[in-house]
DNA sequence: CTATGATTGCACATTTTGCCTAGTTCAAAA
DNA sequence: TTTTGAACTAGGCAAAATGTGCAATCATAG
């Protein structure tokens, strides 16, 4: 069980759930091409191993009011990171932070109803204690959407 | 059907399944404390309208082999911001591109194998032809995970 | 060569699905 | 207030899927 726990079969399988989650272990069978017990021995050792952290609904944010999305990058104080996650966490707008090199700095992707609630957002996000400065930009279009998909079509390949 | 056309049942049996994908109708009915005919009703619509993009596998991209993420913003020569996001989007990867105001620069999230490979995925982005230049920083830490849960819960809880 | 783990093929009882009908609620329009 | 329509509930039915167990086959590493 090394660093890449995917085979070719497991990636085939998740493509498939990808694009038609509601369908039965037979079903998968039937397409891959391989006996049921497989599908469903494959299936409980994803999960058991968590390699698959979920089928979380894949959510136009605009769907749900949220019309909006921004990125903020965040300079905080030293020794406030972790904090800061935290309270960053805690807000329901924000979408995802990381920590990434730099100036120990925090990106984070959050989004809004409208302009004046980006304000609103944007202001809860900089009232965190331990942010120095922030610079914000807003997302016009998203050319590509986040996806896993080409690195699973790869490994299918194989 | 306004904006926000969930409601709180919508919402809800969106978090069911983001938890258990697998659940069948019926279970979902069931935990629901409606009849199955509402659920099966709620599902083909909103599978209908596209409220729901579908349910993509939540893979961690260590799991893959992809041990590192990186972030870059790449400021783009005039009017080439389509032709860089096409070419961008053929990098298996590439896992995300925004175009975001500010200098028209595109955001890119985009992971790697290991140091030597970032460099190459780097390199692979940063020749595509129109981008002018590049700022890369690497993800050190997620503390918070691409999540649109919150905003579920907040809709379920109405 | 042989043991171990994965996969296959098959069978069984039980559950779920897809599809349908009919009665009930409830809110908005007349 | 009454009417109307959409959404929901409750049930029935046949077909299909699921969970489970088990023996046989295969591949691979020791």
């Amino acid at each position: 069980m090394d660093g890449s726990s995917l085979d070719a079969l497991d990636a085939r399988l998740l493509l498939l759930l990808a694009d038609e989650p509601r369908l039965g272990v037979l079903e998968c069978a039937r397409r891959l091409g391989v006996a049921r017990g497989t599908v469903q021995a494959r299936l409980d050792r994803l999960s058991a191993q968590h390699v698959v952290r979920g089928f979380p609904p894949d959510i136009e944010p605009g769907s749900l009011g949220y019309a909006l999305t921004a990125f903020a990058v965040l300079e905080i104080a030293q020794g406030q990171r972790e904090y800061v996650s935290d309270a960053l966490a805690a807000i329901d707008e924000v979408c995802e932070v990381h920590a990434t090199t730099g100036q120990g700095d925090l990106f984070v992707r959050m989004v809004a109803r409208s302009n004046d609630d980006l304000q609103r957002v944007i202001d809860t996000v900089v009232d965190v204690a331990g942010v120095r400065r922030t610079s914000t930009s807003i997302a016009l279009s998203t050319p590509v959407p986040p996806r896993i998909r080409p690195l699973l079509e790869r490994i299918a390949r194989r």
